[in-house]
DNA sequence: GCCGTTTTCGGCCCGACTGTTTTCAGTCG
């Protein structure tokens, strides 16, 4: 029977396993598709084995990538725990190939002929093998090969893998500064993940043109930011930066730029859909450019490279190798929110609870910003570890509100708070103090293990309260450390529509709705908004963040209520 | 094993770098 414990991730584990040991032993074909279902899982943002109790193997054949036959085995696993084909490859290879080839230089290949030659299972066992230096007498596999693989077990270890985009943005954007400064150098661009703005970052993708090839190298490896150089060609230098992560820079001729960037943007799917449309039409596109025969047919510019497929270009955030290209095709992709245009902040927290500085001082950072005004959102008493406030100390801080108000130009501090929604649904603050407010935003921090049906009744009982107007991080999750909670946002969603009330996009590391929820709230025409979840006034670059979240959800400026002005702002937030 | 503005069969993305080799296999992005 369905089991809670068969998680998407545990499933996509399993279908990239398979995959492996198909590719180390030269299948054709099948590892890719097998990868093509696995990353059409982790799109998803339902757990397959509640997809499969609602509607079988039906919606798992929907998703992208899965056919008939993996459909049968996902079924296989939800209903069974396990998957009989992958344990009959298990006990033909039982070592741990998932493991194995996450250690850099080390691919199904490798991780298969070390099992063959040494025995060797785990990444422990191979720590031991390159130590007692047999790694290097295996054949294909020399002394260098071994520190290498020993270098990439260290780092495995010293490390916890991706990293949030909000720890990675800055320095990347700090190398290409320097980059920028050195002689020859005309452009330097980030590309990769963090171009496309995806949540976490494995590593720094930079590319580069230059009339001095060699000095940029040399300069490159020689920033104080650079550990360690991993590679070294004419093209393109592999590096570590002192913060552990992983970079690569590549340099290239102006006439080959667009097609370096957009290969080098990726996704990977993205380009694979490229490069098959471009096959279609007797064409070949690589990192150099868009190929007829000899002859190029457009590689200076992304937008020359997308027309001559047949194509408007596609932005970044939206490169996830779904539905894009189908949407360029037909002229369908929207004109995105743009960076930049959210004139107010609807969640800050002050030192009146858990944030670091006076509501002063955050009214002064947010204009320095660029906002016109902001809400304060403290939080309510019932998070006492928070210093949250009662009815007499919310009216208190209104009043400390009105003469900040009087004294500022060009910015307006509303007067909010950040309820929270009691376990029951009700909320932790009585209507009379709510009502004096300018606006309520209510969440939840408490109970997160609910069933799945309490929960949403609890958070549409607050979304039906008459004074309530924006529900915040709608699912609770925060990226690489909680899971979101057990909810039924369709539900939710038509309660929001229903009732009125607008769904936050938090830039906070909560990164809180999730892409794919900020795309079907469009389409169901709810609200929303975006908003830091400062507590600090260095937070407010969070909002570049939540607004890089609504553009993956394909969000336009006129689906974000606060790219509006305060006074019209407030007008939207209304209820119906 | 998946998929369809060439297709329900016959295709399936491209190139740089490294190390171990003396022409290429494996890995990565």
């Amino acid at each position: 029977m369905p089991t809670h414990s068969i998680t998407n991730q545990k499933i996509i584990n399993t279908l990239r396993e398979i995959a492996l040991y198909l590719r180390a032993t030269d299948v054709p074909f099948k590892p890719q598709a097998y990868e093509t279902a696995a990353e059409g899982i982790a799109g998803l943002e339902s757990e397959l084995a509640d997809m499969y109790k609602r509607c079988g193997k039906k919606c798992i054949k929907g998703i992208p990538g899965v056919g008939e036959s993996i459909a049968e085995k996902i079924e296989e696993i939800v209903t069974t725990g396990r998957l009989e084909f992958y344990a009959e490859l298990k006990k033909k290879y039982p070592f741990d190939m998932l493991a194995l080839t996450n250690i850099q230089e080390v691919g199904p290949k490798t991780a298969l002929k070390l099992y063959k030659e040494l025995g060797v299972k785990t990444v422990n066992d191979l720590q031991r093998a390159c130590k007692a230096n047999i790694v290097e007498k295996v054949e294909g596999l020399g002394h260098k090969s071994e520190q290498k693989i020993m270098r990439g077990i260290a780092f495995l270890k010293s490390n916890k893998g991706r990293r949030i985009i909000h720890d990675v943005l800055p320095l990347a954007r700090h190398i290409v500064e320097r980059l920028e400064k050195i002689d020859g150098v005309t452009h330097v661009d980030i590309t990769g993940s963090l171009r496309r703005r995806k949540e976490t970052i494995g590593d720094i993708d930079l590319v580069a043109t230059t009339s001095k090839p060699r000095e940029l190298i040399a300069a490159f490896k020689a920033i104080p930011e650079v550990s360690r150089v991993l590679e070294s060609g004419n093209e393109k230098i592999a590096v570590r930066y002192n913060s552990g992560i992983l970079g690569d820079l590549l340099i290239l001729p102006p006439e080959s730029y667009g097609a370096a960037l957009l290969h080098f943007t990726g996704s990977r799917e993205h380009n694979i859909l490229l490069r098959e449309l471009a096959i279609s039409k007797k064409m070949k596109l690589s990192e150099h450019g868009l190929f007829k025969g000899n002859k190029c047919v457009a590689s200076k510019t992304e937008e020359s490279i997308y027309k001559a497929l047949g194509l408007v270009w596609i932005p970044p955030e939206l490169r996830i190798g779904a539905d894009e290209i189908e949407a360029a095709k037909n002229n369908e992709i929207p004109d995105l929110i743009p960076y930049g245009s959210i004139k107010g902040d609807l969640q800050i927290q002050s030192s009146w609870t858990d944030g670091t500085a006076s509501i002063d001082e955050m009214a002064r950072a947010a204009k320095k910003y660029g906002l016109s005004y902001m809400a304060v959102t403290d939080h309510t008493k019932a998070l006492a570890m928070t210093h949250g406030l009662d009815e007499k100390r919310l009216r208190a801080q209104g009043r400390e509100i009105d003469k900040l108000n009087k004294k500022l130009r060009g910015f307006t501090i509303l007067k909010s708070t950040e309820c929270d929604i009691l376990k029951d649904g009700r909320l932790d603050l009585r209507d009379d103090a709510l009502r004096a407010l300018d606006l309520v935003t209510v969440s939840v921090h408490t109970f997160f293990e609910m069933p799945e049906r309490e929960m949403t009744a609890r958070i549409i009982a607050a979304i039906k309260h008459p004074l309530v107007n924006i529900l915040l991080h709608p699912t609770g999750r925060v990226v690489g450390r909680r899971a979101p909670y057990k909810i039924e946002m369709d539900r939710v969603m038509r309660a929001a529509k229903d009732f009125g009330v607008a769904l936050e996009i938090n830039g906070s590391e909560r990164l809180d709705l999730h892409e794919q929820y900020i795309r079907e709230a469009i389409k169901q025409k709810v609200k929303l908004v975006i908003s830091s979840d400062a507590h600090d006034p260095s937070h407010y670059v969070n909002l570049e963040h939540g607004i890089a979240q609504a553009r993956k959800g394909w969000a336009r400026k006129a689906d974000i209520l606060n790219t509006k002005p305060c006074d019209q702002l407030l007008k939207a937030l209304k209820r119906v």
